[in-house]
RNA sequence: GCGGCCAUAGCUCAGUUGGUUAGAGCACAAGAUUGUGAUUCUUGGGGUCGCGGGUUCGAGUCCCGUUGGCCGCCCCA
């Protein structure tokens, strides 16, 4: 096994591969678009501290970050939304509200790779600047169904698990937590689902005891699975803010019932998202079995774009891995097959008809028709067995009895006929072959 | 950063208690077949058995290390 490997973490795309990244990439880019948002991309690799600003120091451990031969800290970029953000604050002022932005990217995390985790990996992120109403989580709630509905899945396969970290910080608030005690209790009910009361371990230790009432309270609250049970639980703590706070709730569940999607999204307070910038609603992609990670994630960050220096600009957005994605589809058959058919394939006698045959080649290819031909000679009998190899639909035959006529036999290759056309028409006469289908 | 399992041809794998020149199927290429696609047959290319060291008369096989992969923990953007 002599020469080079890649890098761990890190995946080569053959053509198979890339061809199926490629159709993740498309049905994404054909829901954003649909949905109105506009592409862009930016740089890979951003000065650390955009980073460390947001995150905290923590997060440098994950972070695929180096000195570079200028002596700036860098770091390969592990997530879009700093970026975004720089990009949205930089020209706020011009650009018309809402913002509807979405990118396709590459990614990376400094860590041993594991199923669905890579280094590096692509994500499709999308974001709403300028509009503080639950009507953008609406939309983007909306658009990341979409954006896994197009692959033919369905409410069987996954659904969007609908949180409040607001309402949390509201009810720790109510139950007499303070801030540094509010967080780490998300943190808690963030792992609760995988670890069990072991999840209370780190607030203990922070924040000593917690008391049974008030676990129960907190473990009562992450269980909820409804509106009204929401309501029902925040019912002692009636306010002004409060209320408004359940009519942004019910507008989000009625927009997303009103557009048919109700099926897709369930209400589950035990969704918090392990990222401190969040501030409001928070949701989920799940694999309906559970036996995948996290398909996508995103959430209301409207602190953000100030905290990074720039204007007070509300936003929400959200990301969807490929890998994950990929590995749903695979699982779901619904992986499309790969076809690297061309249109038409070329056969061609030899040196001499080859003149007249890359005359034709060429304006066909000219035209938008994928044609294909032997690069070098290759017997008769051989190229109509690579021409049916290929998946072509038509073979242009360009042999010496065909020209001496001045015409091309044209074989449809799946019904086997032929026919004989004068060279003039030849363009003519596959444009309407072809189109045909 | 930590732990478990694994590593032989492009792919899937076989390889006996350590013993001659490491094999098969698939894939790829050429020919049988100098103007028509199937099937079949023949032939061929391709391996420092992941890498390094050790034990041994002798290592793909046993031991140590290392790199890489898969899986899990931590963390999760």
């Amino acid at each position: 096994m002599a020469g080079f490997q890649s890098l761990p973490g890190f995946r080569e795309f053959f053509p198979e591969d890339f061809s199926r990244r490629q159709h993740i990439f498309r049905i994404w880019r054909q829901a954003a678009r649909a949905y109105g948002f506009q592409e862009y991309d930016a740089p890979v690799l951003e000065p650390l501290e955009l980073y460390k600003a947001k995150s905290g120091d923590e997060i440098e451990a994950q972070l695929f970050s180096f000195t570079d031969k200028g002596d700036r800290d860098v770091a390969l970029r592990p997530e879009m939304t700093p970026t975004v953000c720089r990009m949205v604050g930089a020209k706020a002022g011009a650009l018309k509200r809402p913002i509807k932005w979405f990118s396709i990217g590459e990614f990376y995390r400094y860590e041993r790779a594991q199923k669905g985790r890579l280094r590096a990996f692509n994500q499709f992120n999308a974001d709403i600047f300028g509009e503080v109403g639950a009507e953008a989580e609406i939309e983007l709630i909306a658009l990341l169904i979409q954006c896994l509905a197009g692959f033919g899945l369905t409410q069987d396969d996954f659904s969007i698990r609908l949180s409040d970290r607001d309402l949390w910080f509201f009810y720790l608030e109510a139950l007499a937590f303070d801030d540094a005690q509010a967080r780490s209790i998300l943190t808690a009910i963030d792992r609760y689902e995988k670890m069990g009361d072991e999840a209370f371990k780190s607030y203990t230790e922070a924040h000593g005891a917690l008391a049974d009432d008030k676990k129960a309270r907190v473990l009562a609250f992450l269980k909820i699975r409804s509106l009204a049970e929401l309501t029902a639980a925040l019912q002692p703590f009636a306010s002004e803010k409060l209320s408004a706070r359940l009519a942004d709730w019910r507008k989000v569940l009625h927009g997303l019932a009103a557009m048919g999607l109700s099926d897709f999204v369930s209400v589950d307070l035990g969704v918090v998202r392990g990222l401190a910038y969040y501030t409001g609603f928070v949701f989920e992609a799940f694999d309906r079995k559970g036996d995948l990670r996290a398909l996508a994630g995103g959430g209301r960050y409207n602190d953000l774009v100030k905290k990074i220096g720039y204007a007070d600009l509300p936003a929400v957005g959200f990301a969807i891995g490929a890998v994950t994605t990929g590995l749903l589809l695979e699982q779901r058959g619904l992986t499309p097959t790969f076809v690297n058919a061309p249109d038409i394939y070329a056969v061609i006698g030899g040196e001499a008809e080859r003149a007249a045959a890359f005359a034709d080649i060429c304006a066909l290819r000219a035209a938008g028709w994928r044609v294909e031909y032997p690069l070098k000679d290759v017997a008769f009998g051989k190229q109509f067995k690579l021409a049916s190899e290929t998946g072509a639909k038509l073979a242009l035959i360009y042999g010496g009895e065909e020209l001496a006529k001045g015409v091309v036999k044209i074989r449809d290759l799946s019904d086997r006929s032929e026919r004989e056309v004068p060279r003039t028409d030849v363009f003519a006469t596959v444009r309407d072959a072809l189109s045909g289908q």
